[in-house]
RNA sequence: GCCCCUAUAGCUCAGUUGGAUAGAGCACCAAUCUCCUAAAUUGGUUUUGCGCAGGUUCAAGUCCUGUUAGGGGCGCCA
């Protein structure tokens, strides 16, 4: 049904029937430039290797052999140092448009992952304060993977993972409680490495209102206990209105209520991976790749957070994961090494295990910096971004971008640029195709799916693109890189508008080609639908 | 001192995993609606643009080595 993969096919069943290696790494593609063809392959340069013979030799062999009715190709060149250039014929795209409309909301998936399952955790942020830009970054980035993930056949958990046992979740029981003494009039120093937002004052307000006075005498773990859930209901309530849903809470306190982070280091030992130095219990990381052993008891019996880390990961694994993924900032990095080891030490692959990297948010604003702390209670926080440039532009902002790379967001000019922004522009395209769909039901002509007609270098570059969608959403989801499928559909939009220009969709005189062309317009919103759902953004019908 | 990431046009970034003359958008100048949505399109300029120096090969922005600059990380903190 695809063109690129029909040619492929092709491509290596010659290979065969020559006795020659199928062992080869070539490609498939379509040409920047038309004149080498509608598709294009380094087949031949490739195999010069192997065979120790001139390329513009083994291009001719190949194309000699090469079935051109069965892949609908028209012309074969072989052209520069030896790539072979495929021309296609008219009626080539039919089967593409006809799978297109067949598969409708299902266009881009496939079973690629036969099933196998992943759990992604991100955000994960402590339930301290309000998500600020990295975590919108980790949020949008993580949907879309595993938007993505899903689309190609796989099993996803989305998971959450709240840091609930440690020093910083005690230090917000001691704020609430220090502000619901302060509240009711009570004078007490505030702790000094308490959270000092207002939001916490709020909250202990709201404690004086609804409960009085009858709080006072409950212990520190009754704050924290509220504590968590007033955070953390706070972060869903934002996270959903960023359209990001968790199918799986996991709450560090569990994990020690449930004695697995006491087990961890006599399954280590049994495994000979634990030593003791300075009064310490050390993990020999080294043994896996670690470039430094590390601590998981302290000199004073407590453990590090290493270890509830080690015991978290596991417990994923033991549930039966084929593969996890965790989202983190670029402070993290140094911890990817550690946790491979604890992962190979506890008899799993490395390879189950991949931590996606993204790197830091620079916030300009008035021309100058934003820092991004939480406890200064002025940060710039991802409902502060929602509400200026919309959920639409954010989620695709954070999308659209590698997450290797830096990301600069001048909010002044984020805000200016709002109609300028692409994803207006993927948008509009959309709506376009929607309004003229509605304008063509009035007219009583049936659709054909046949695009005979369809010969128009525009409308051919909208087809071969259109054509290539499965591949982008099968190397976006394997690459976990959702940046992929957003420059593809900026393409595909730019390749719409141009078309909607130079060719008159609806033609009362040529009922025949507007028949056609239809055709295309409903494939083409079909596919910008599906895909801008995968990176959460909504396909508006109107704007 | 060691480790990770980044470096492509004035700015923001792509570059199909080593392929043909390295591309978009923004910005600047002009043109296009009695016609399906002008949040669009078509030209033009910025244009001696792959940080620098070597190497690998038919072919390097892409791979290797060295080097420079920016960001981040190197605790018995989380």
């Amino acid at each position: 049904m695809d063109i690129t993969m029909q040619i492929k096919q092709e491509l290596l069943d010659i290979l065969e029937s020559l006795n020659i290696n199928n062992d080869v790494n070539f490609i498939v593609e379509i040409p920047k430039d038309t004149s080498n063809g509608d598709y294009a392959t380094n087949i031949a340069l490739q195999l010069t290797k192997i065979l120790k013979r001139n390329p513009k030799d083994i291009a001719t062999l190949i194309v000699s052999n090469f079935n051109k009715e069965k892949c609908h190709i028209k012309k074969i060149e072989i052209a520069g140092p030896g790539f072979i250039n495929f021309f296609v014929s008219l009626d080539s795209f039919a089967p593409l448009i006809k799978h297109i409309i067949d598969q409708d909301e299902k266009f881009g998936q496939s079973d690629y992952g036969k099933g196998k399952s992943y759990d992604v955790e991100f955000v994960s942020a402590n339930p301290t304060g309000d998500l600020h830009l990295g975590h919108a970054w980790q949020a949008a980035l993580g949907d879309s993977i595993c938007n993505l993930l899903e689309c190609v056949g796989y099993k996803v958990t989305r998971e959450y993972y709240v840091n609930d046992a440690g020093v910083q979740i005690l230090n917000l029981s001691k704020s609430i409680y220090a502000r619901y003494q302060q509240a009711l009039g009570i004078n007490v120093t505030f702790p000094s490495d308490g959270y000092h937002g207002q939001d916490i004052i709020d909250f202990a307000n709201y404690l004086k209102n609804e409960y009085g006075d009858s709080l006072i005498s409950k212990p520190l773990t009754y704050f924290r206990e509220i504590g968590i859930k007033h955070e953390l209901d706070k972060i869903v309530t934002d996270l959903d209105y960023f359209r990001v849903h968790f199918d799986v809470f996991s709450h560090e306190i569990d994990l020690y209520e449930r004695g697995l982070v006491d087990k961890i280091i006599p399954t280590l030992e049994q495994k000979g991976y634990i030593y003791y130095k300075d009064n310490a219990t050390w993990f020999k990381t080294t043994l896996f790749g670690d470039d430094k052993d590390r601590v998981v008891k302290k000199s004073d019996g407590t453990y590090t957070y290493f270890l509830p880390d080690i015991a978290y990961h596991q417990d994923k694994l033991s549930r039966g994961y084929d593969y996890l993924v965790n989202i983190l900032g670029a402070d993290h990095h140094g911890y990817i090494h550690r946790m491979e080891a604890a992962i190979c030490a506890l008899g799993y692959q490395k390879e189950q295990i991949q931590i996606i990297i993204h790197q830091m948010v620079r916030l300009i604003k008035d021309g100058e910096e934003l820092k991004l702390s939480k406890r200064t209670g002025k940060a710039y926080t991802l409902k502060d971004l929602c509400d200026e440039i919309g959920v639409n532009a954010a989620r695709y902002q954070f999308a659209s971008k590698n997450p290797g790379s830096h990301m600069e967001i001048d909010i002044d000019l984020a805000i200016k640029q709002s109609n300028e922004n692409p994803v207006y522009y993927i948008q509009y395209a959309h709506a376009r195709c929607c309004s003229v769909i509605e304008n063509f039901k009035t007219l009583n002509i049936s659709d054909d799916y046949n695009g005979d007609l369809l010969t128009n270098q525009k409308e051919i570059n909208l087809l071969k693109h259109l054509g290539e969608f499965e591949h982008v959403i099968l190397d976006a989801a394997l690459n976990k890189a959702p940046y992929k499928l957003t420059n593809y559909l900026y393409n595909l939009a730019m390749l719409f508008h141009t078309f909607y220009n130079e060719c008159k969709i609806i033609d009362q005189e040529n009922s025949k080609l507007t028949a056609q062309r239809v055709v295309l317009v409903k494939i083409t919103r079909i596919t910008i639908r599906n895909g801008l759902k995968l990176i959460g953004v909504e396909a508006l019908n109107k704007m």
